[in-house]
DNA sequence: GCCAACGTTGGC
DNA sequence: GCCAACGTTGGC
């Protein structure tokens, strides 16, 4: 039978009878029978296409392998158009959310990563063993778009134009080779593009006309289903719904100032005719092109439009206004997202019933997304519902256009409540339905706001967000193209990255690498999600959420960590640094001093171990974090001792398991950022002895230590606290030039130098050079930076070396200056000390 | 078109 | 559980 739209049903128990990720082997997909209905769609000529376009999905269809990029539609099929079932659809909204997130779980299989030879079609127009693969894009602001990689015989993927042409030097001109289509033009006239300034000048005017200049020969994705003009619509196409089109030219200027939500339909806006270079390429009706305007409501603002803008992407119809608007707000975030008031009691409730139906939801399945607390729900009408934010669209949801329903019923972002489903009631009930639907209501779904899910990792404010440079040296930047490196983290730059959201790993080594330490918590950054839920069995998950806890990170080391109670005295003696998670970080100087360094006679000698003198810094950084043992089992196991078992430690540990499943919730970041910082005052506490300075001292040091580690540091530099208190900045790199170097800043501000223990002498110009106090970042900042044009004075071998089986121990002046510029490496003193 | 970098996953 | 790898997507 040749599967149709109706077919969903029967598909979405194929895709029940595949045993998800445990199954992909060379089982049949289970989407394929989806297949013939996307080739019959695009030979049919049903959607909206141009003739090359068509031609080009026709091939598809037939001589050639179906290419990978039917498969992510397909998936977009069942995820966002439900093809998969109609009665998805007909769910009630807070059913669907069950339907779809079985029907979800079922599809992750078709989720999963392409194979590396996956999807790939033999391009031997590149040469031999050349591969080529189409990849629409599947959700975001630019679905539908397509991307064309390139897999060379070594199987080096190629990206872009650039990447190819580069790997291609001195084997094949590539200057007529045009990258998206895969073939070359010799001979021929090349397809114009017109991009660029077209698209300047074009956008001003109208953005449904960048889009389509802009996406060119990618026009034959999702988004040319929803085109306005698309004769497919059958009954919901323009013609049916006659009092919301306007088939007449109209010319105009954009009432830029116009926000009235009251309009009257003569006075709406006015779009200029579409220009003639427009006309060529957008696609016909019966032969006519499809150049009318038409009137549209606007995604964002919910103005209703003359026109044929849309935004972008060409997604959703957009206003000249809202085109016009710098706004990022997504298009669609008014229509669906629930706005917190801030002010009313819902929003000020910071602490969840536990037994509401959202809270039960969260405890029964921790897998889900986390519904906001019922209790915490702003219970501001005006704020909910579509037209949130103070807005109320201008017409009844049944009103909007047909054209725009089917525009938007492909989109990964549409939600029940968009869903046509729901038209049939007005504005007013459909407001009703949202606020007495409190489930789909929430916006903390992943659904609810793709951008901020993309911004997620950046606040925009701290100096690690608004630095626009690269270090250059940390293993991100290492691994950067533009660095010489492979592109393989495709992270940003440690340095870079967000001092308040970016996750922990990536932050820079200093700031910690652990996300579950026991002091977790006190680090910048977020904890490491946890994406277990292909993986790890929801009994598993569920068994410790019965109690609202999750103890799937329990194991055996983290229950070893955990019982750590921070806001009590440390045991006695007790000298791990406090608030660092060190597990893996490298060894502490103190640390160092007995495990890769041995002072002889006070001077270090040079080690023989390949792993201390042969790597470069990140190597050696890599290697200390591999040998986590020797730097911070030693720690744990001293701050083990003092472990009380203490509820707060399961809390904060049912706190990141919800971080886990839900990054999205703005409110529940903002309470973990709260929780954080007073827990760095207790941190300090524990520093905090009976011998210690005055409070207000110890507070001040504590809080240039806080300033530093929500700073952007210099490369490898860290900040501690230790008894005394004393705030201590170490150079954690071995391979460093200032390896073992550390400023040791008193409840004074006054600061001292040592390296490898031994002090700067008071005379060394260093000290000539700053301020004799450091009482801010930037002062530290400077010393530290002024710090990295020093190197440790190397010292001189003994004149009369000794055995090659003993260890080469330099010999330096006790006048050594220790710090000495790059260019020299081995101070005056010592060099007078072997007469030289 | 290209690059940056975010989010996810498979392998270990 | 960790993390290298990379598919993916936003920004310019």
């Amino acid at each position: 039978m040749e599967p149709t739209v109706s077919d969903g049903p029967r598909v979405e128990k194929d895709v029940e009878e595949q045993s998800t990720d445990e199954a992909p082997g060379p089982a049949p997909e289970p989407l394929e029978p989806l297949e013939p209905l996307a080739r019959e769609t695009s030979s049919s000529g049903l959607l909206c296409r141009t003739p090359d376009e068509a031609d080009e999905a026709n091939k598809v269809a037939g001589d050639e392998p179906p290419v990978d990029w039917f498969e992510p539609l397909e998936d977009d099929d069942y995820d966002e158009e439900s093809l998969a079932g109609e009665s998805e659809r007909s769910e009630s909204v807070a059913g669907s959310e069950t339907v779809c997130k079985r029907v979800y779980k079922f599809q992750r299989p078709r989720r999963k990563r392409s194979h590396p030879d996956e999807g790939w079609d033999e391009w031997p127009i590149l040469g031999d063993g050349w591969k080529r693969k189409e990849v629409v894009r599947r959700s975001g602001s630019s679905i539908g778009q397509k991307d064309v990689y390139y897999l060379s015989p070594r199987g080096e993927r190629v990206r872009s134009r650039v990447e190819l042409i580069s790997l291609m030097v001195g084997q094949q001109d590539m200057s007529t080779f045009d990258y998206k289509s895969g073939k070359f033009y010799e001979g021929e006239v090349q397809p114009v593009r017109i991009r660029h300034r077209a698209r300047r000048k074009i956008r001003e005017r109208s953005s449904s006309e960048s889009s389509w200049l802009e996406r060119g020969d990618g026009a034959d994705t999702p988004d040319s289903q929803h085109m306005p003009t698309n004769p497919s619509l059958g009954p919901t196409t323009l013609h049916s719904n006659p009092t919301n089109l306007s088939w007449h030219s109209t010319i105009g200027i954009p009432n830029k100032g116009s926000r009235n939500v009251d309009v009257p339909a003569q006075d709406r806006i006015k779009l200029p005719r579409p220009s003639s270079s427009r006309a060529l390429l957008l696609p016909s009706i019966n032969g006519e092109v499809g150049s009318e305007d038409s009137t549209l409501v606007c995604a964002r603002c919910g103005l209703s439009f003359t026109g044929t803008w849309y935004d972008k992407q060409r997604k959703r119809p957009c206003c000249p206004n809202c085109w016009a608007s710098k706004s990022k707000e997504h298009p669609l975030v008014r229509f669906r997202k629930w706005i917190p008031c801030g002010q009313c009691v819902g929003c000020h409730n910071t602490v969840n019933c536990g037994q509401c139906a959202n809270c039960k939801h969260g405890l029964q399945s921790p897998e889900s997304r986390k519904r906001l607390c019922r209790k915490r729900k702003c219970i501001c009408p005006i704020r909910k519902g579509p037209g949130g934010g103070g807005f109320v669209p201008q017409k009844p949801s049944n009103d909007i256009p047909d054209m725009y329903e089917d525009s938007v019923s492909l989109q990964s972002e549409v939600t029940d409540s968009q869903h046509p489903s729901l038209k049939s009631s007005d504005t007013e009930n459909f407001s009703v339905n949202v606020d007495v639907d409190d489930d789909d209501d929430m916006s903390t779904d992943d659904d609810d706001d793709w951008h901020k899910k993309r911004k997620r990792r950046s606040c925009g404010e701290c100096k690690a967000c608004l630095c626009r440079k690269d270090c250059g040296t940390c293993d991100f930047c290492v691994d950067k193209p533009k660095f010489g490196g492979s592109n393989k983290k495709r992270q940003k730059c440690r340095l870079r990255q967000c001092q308040r959201q970016a996750m922990r790993h990536l932050l820079p080594f200093q700031m910690g690498q652990g996300d579950h330490g026991p002091d977790s918590q006190l680090l910048p950054g977020r904890p490491r999600p946890h994406y277990t839920y292909s993986r790890k069995s929801l009994f598993k998950r569920n068994r410790g959420s019965q109690y609202g806890l999750d103890f799937t990170d329990n194991d055996e080391d983290d229950c070893n960590l955990k019982p750590i109670n921070w806001n009590s005295a440390p045991a006695s003696g007790s000298k791990y640094f406090c608030g660092l998670d060190v597990r893996n970080l490298p060894p502490s100087p103190q640390q160092l001093s007995s495990v890769d360094f041995t002072l002889l006679n006070g001077l270090p000698h040079i080690s023989s171990d390949p792993n201390n003198s042969e790597l470069d810094p990140l190597s050696r950084w890599d290697a200390a974090k591999s040998h986590p043992s020797r730097t911070s089992r030693r720690c744990v196991q001293e701050m083990d001792n003092d472990g009380d078992d203490d509820e707060d430690d399961d809390e904060d540990d049912d706190d990141g398991n919800d971080d886990d499943d839900d990054y999205d919730d703005e409110e529940e970041e903002g309470e973990d950022e709260e929780e954080e910082v007073p827990m760095i005052t207790q941190i300090f506490s524990l520093a905090e002895t009976p011998s210690g300075s005055g409070d207000d001292v110890e507070s001040q040091l504590t809080k240039l230590l806080q300033s530093l580690r929500s700073s952007a540091m210099p490369i490898l530099w860290y900040s501690i606290m230790v008894e005394g208190p004393q705030l201590q900045l170490v150079q954690c790199s071995k391979q460093s030039s200032l390896s073992d170097t550390i400023v040791l800043i008193d409840p004074g501000f006054c600061y001292q130098v040592t390296v490898q223990k031994q002090p700067l002498l008071p005379t060394h110009s260093l000290y000539d050079r700053y301020p004799a106090r450091l009482t801010s970042v930037t002062e530290v900042v400077d010393l530290l930076l002024g710090l990295e044009e020093y190197v440790v004075c190397q010292g001189l071998p003994p004149r009369e070396p000794l055995s090659k089986r003993n260890p080469i121990i330099l010999e330096r002046a006790s006048t050594c200056d220790f710090l000495v510029k790059r260019m020299v490496s081995v101070c005056t003193n010592c060099r007078a000390l072997q007469g030289l």
